[in-house]
DNA sequence: TTGATTTGTTAATCTAGTTTATTTTTTAAA
DNA sequence: TTTAAAAAATAAACTAGATTAACAAATCAA
C-alpha cells in the first residue's frame, strides 16, 4: 500500500479517524518519478507540495552569471517543492530535480487548502513543520556567519549524514556555497589531520 | 488605545467579532521597553512574541570567538521573537535588544495556543506568516550565495529602506555579514560611481 | 565648551576561498 | 572488456573581503 509510509508519518504527529484517513487520501496522490525528471522546473509555478516516500531530490536554481546553486536536498520522510512559487501559484525561480527514482504523496494549493479547513489538526502540524523549518533555515544563516567553510562542512556531516553517500561531491560543494576544488581541499586536509 | 495598531493589523487579514477581539486582548499584553533593554537574553528562554506598535529591535548572538552578528532587525508591525527558544521553551541562542524606546503586544507560548485553540483563523493567519519568513529567509541564503557583498547591500537598502536610517553603520554590516570597515568601502564606491 | 565615547574612514597587509588548467579516478554504457 | 564520459584531486595564480592600526567626525554628558 503506497501510502503507508505518508500516513505513518502523519500518525506520528496527530491522531486520525477513518474519516479522517480517508478524506486526507482522496485529496493526495501517489507518483512516481524518475532518476533525472523535474517535479519543479525555474519559471513554471510548483503545482504540489510533496512528501518522499522514497528517493532523493535537489531543490537548486540557476544564477545571472549560469551559476547552479543547490538550496535544499531532500530525502524519505521529508518534504520537497518551492513553497514561495506553491503559496503565490506564480513562477518558480527554483528547480526541484530528482537525483533518484523518487515517491511520492502530493497535493495542490487548492487541496492543501481544503485538507486544513477539514481537518485543522493537520494544518496545526504544518504550522509546526514550517516554524521548525524556519529555525533551521535561520540556524543555516548563523552558521555562513559564523564558520568557516570546513566547519560548515563537517557541520553538514553531522546534520545530514545519509545524504552525504547518495550525492557527487560536487553539489556536497554547491549546497555548501564553495567550489568543488575547495570542498576537495578541505576533505585532504581532514584526513590529513587525523592521522 | 494601546491595542489599535495590533488590532488594526490582525483586522488586515481576518475579520474578527468583539467576542474573539475581546478573547485575543485578554490573552495578550501591552508592554513598553526602553532603548538598551534586553527583550530576550542569550541563554535565557524566549517567554513571549511580540509585535512591535511602534520602536525598533534587533535580534543579535555572539559566536565562540566573540563577535557579535545582527541575525534580523525588527521595526513597527513587524513580529520580534526568537521562535527557536520560543517554540521548545529551552534557552535561546539569541538576544533581542531595543535599538529605540519599543512598544510591543506581546503573548506567552501557553496563551498562543489558547488563542490558537479558540480563533483558528488566527492560527491560519500564522501559518501564512511562517510561510512568508520562511521564503525570505531562504530568499537570503540566495542572495548570500549569489550576490557580492557589494549587490547585497543594495537589495539591504531596497527591502529595508527604513532601517538603515535607524540603525548605526556597522549594525548594516553586521547584518549583511561583512566588516564595518569593508561597509565603508563599499559605500564610497558606490558614491564615487555616481557622479 | 570641553573632553569622552561612539561611530565612521582610509590604507596597508593578509587570507580564505576562487579560477583556471591539468591529471587521475570512478562510473556506466556498449 | 573496452572505452567514453563524469567525477574527483592537485596545484598555481588570483581576488573579495578580513584584519590591523591610525585617524577623523559626530554625538553626548557635564
Amino acid at each position: 500500500m503506497k501510502y503507508a509510509p505518508f500516513l505513518n508519518y502523519i500518525k506520528n504527529f496527530v491522531d486520525l479517524n477513518e474519516k479522517e484517513i480517508t478524506f486526507l487520501r482522496s485529496y493526495t496522490n501517489y507518483k512516481k518519478y524518475f532518476k533525472g525528471q523535474y517535479i519543479v522546473q525555474q519559471g513554471e509555478v510548483c503545482m504540489h507540495t510533496n512528501f518522499i516516500i522514497s528517493g532523493c531530490t535537489e531543490n537548486f536554481y540557476i544564477d545571472q552569471k549560469g551559476q547552479e546553486h543547490i538550496v535544499t536536498f531532500a530525502i524519505e520522510n521529508w518534504w520537497s517543492s518551492d513553497i514561495s512559487s506553491f503559496i503565490t501559484q506564480k513562477p518558480s525561480d527554483f528547480n526541484v530535480k530528482c537525483l533518484e527514482d523518487t515517491e511520492v504523496i502530493q497535493f495542490t494549493c487548492q487541496n492543501q487548502d481544503e485538507i486544513f479547513k477539514n481537518i485543522p489538526k493537520i494544518e496545526t502540524l504544518f504550522r509546526k513543520l514550517l516554524e521548525k523549518a524556519l529555525v533551521s533555515s535561520q540556524k543555516r544563516i548563523v552558521n555562513n556567519f559564523s564558520l568557516s567553510a570546513k566547519d560548515q562542512y563537517i557541520y553538514f556531516k553531522n546534520q545530514y549524514p545519509n545524504i552525504e553517500q547518495r550525492v557527487p561531491q560536487y553539489m556536497v560543494a554547491s549546497y555548501l556555497g564553495i567550489t568543488k576544488e575547495f570542498l576537495s581541499k578541505i576533505k585532504a586536509q581532514l584526513v590529513k589531520n587525523k592521522s
